[in-house]
DNA sequence: ATCTATTGATAATA
DNA sequence: TTATTATCAATAGAT
């Protein structure tokens, strides 16, 4: 819209540039105004110089920049804002994230120096307590677990005494079709008796008890990780 | 700029007013960019339609809009803010909030149905390294309160012989003076022998036990309460 | 800053 | 919503 058509590209001449800028602000600011007034429609702008001069537009009824007035001075050319002005909300998170955490290290039996003797008997029982829960879960936990395995084990022992007595039946056959198959044997063969049927349930115990046992706790195992990690960072 | 010149203010037919919003407001948004670009200046551009719906603008380099509470404070016209609108900053904040506090809940033994063995023997640990430590802090603390209060005991047993000297040298002096000034003494002249001192410190002791001993606790004190008080709301 | 030739945006219309 | 186009508005370069 001139006397030449210009190139969509940062101009290289500052002061040409500053000019531009002046130009191009005004503009913009009017056309902000004016499709809030035309169109009903609520318009914030913002607009940092190169050099770091600030101007700002916002239709009446936007009340972003009401706020932003007040954090403006905050924001420095790397954008980061200055935590004194931050807004009530932040304020306020930020606030309600130091004293969850606050309880969390005294939970964690740090940082008690400051607590009175009253305090402390709180807290005692509140760990009193939390810990009964959990070990009260825990105890039902590896019941079902238990219960779960030694299903397991009586199913494995079946399948187990079904194989013995296959490979006792189908044993001289396969010698004749392929020596290297047997090796695929040789675990299962060498225990015979019943006790060892029982030796494969324990194992099998021992190994889930330190998994979870099914995908459906993954989730929350996670969000118990991320909970627990969290704390280091307090 | 079109056939007609028209009047700067709002447009009173609804479908020409959304007509012309979405013309003005790609315009709007083109001259944003461009500004920025061939200026290279920083530009944040916020438009709310009648409607409700939305848009925003903001050129790369332009971080407010990103990191900046700016979302944040953006308030619509109901006074609420629009979650849609929140700073990655305030969401992380808000997931910190809910990780932490979903610590804290297994931490009192709540809500643990999901979790698997190995987080519960986690938890249970915990709980009991940080149980250990705050009995370890409150013997600490129990012990200086009973050192003190020996100290105090002593102080007073010594104050009270000194007092029954007193009495019994200027007894019959006080007497020929006033006779209301006897019944101060009663209680004193009461206890004559060194066990009944021992009681007054024992019941100062009791008295302390559930008190914060000086006013440096009260601030760390106010503090745990906020924590644990945060806990029922969570 | 002001001017003005030119480009760009857009109101009315389809 | 998209396309057209006659106008109006913005502005690039000059002063």
């Amino acid at each position: 819209m001139a006397r030449e058509k210009i190139e969509l590209k940062r101009i290289a001449n500052a002061s040409a540039r500053q000019v531009t800028f002046s130009k191009r602000r005004k503009g913009l600011f009017k056309k902000a105004e004016e499709l809030s007034i035309l169109c009903a429609a609520d318009v914030a702008l913002i607009v940092f110089s190169s050099t770091g001069k600030l101007h700002d537009y916002s239709s009446s009824s936007m009340k972003i920049l009401d706020n932003y007035n007040l954090y403006s001075s905050t924001i420095q050319k790397d954008g980061r804002p200055n935590p004194e002005l931050e807004s009530p909300d932040m304020k306020k998170r930020k606030q309600q994230v130091e004293d969850i955490s606050q309880t969390l290290r005294n939970m964690h039996g740090k940082e008690l120096e400051g607590l009175s003797l009253n305090d402390l008997q709180q807290l005692e029982e509140q760990l009193n307590m939390g810990l009964n829960c959990v070990r009260l879960q825990k105890d039902e936990y590896m019941v079902k677990e238990i219960n779960g395995l030694q299903d397991k084990g009586r199913r494995i022992t079946e399948e187990n005494t079904e194989l013995h007595r296959q490979i006792k039946e189908g044993y001289g056959l396969r010698l004749e079709n392929n020596d290297a198959d047997e090796s695929f044997f040789i675990g299962l063969s060498e225990n015979k008796d019943p006790q060892s049927s029982a030796s494969v349930t324990s194992s099998a115990f021992n190994f889930r008890l330190h998994k979870s046992p099914n995908k459906d706790y993954e989730d929350s195992d996670t969000s118990l990780q991320l909970g627990l990690s969290s704390q280091s960072k307090i």
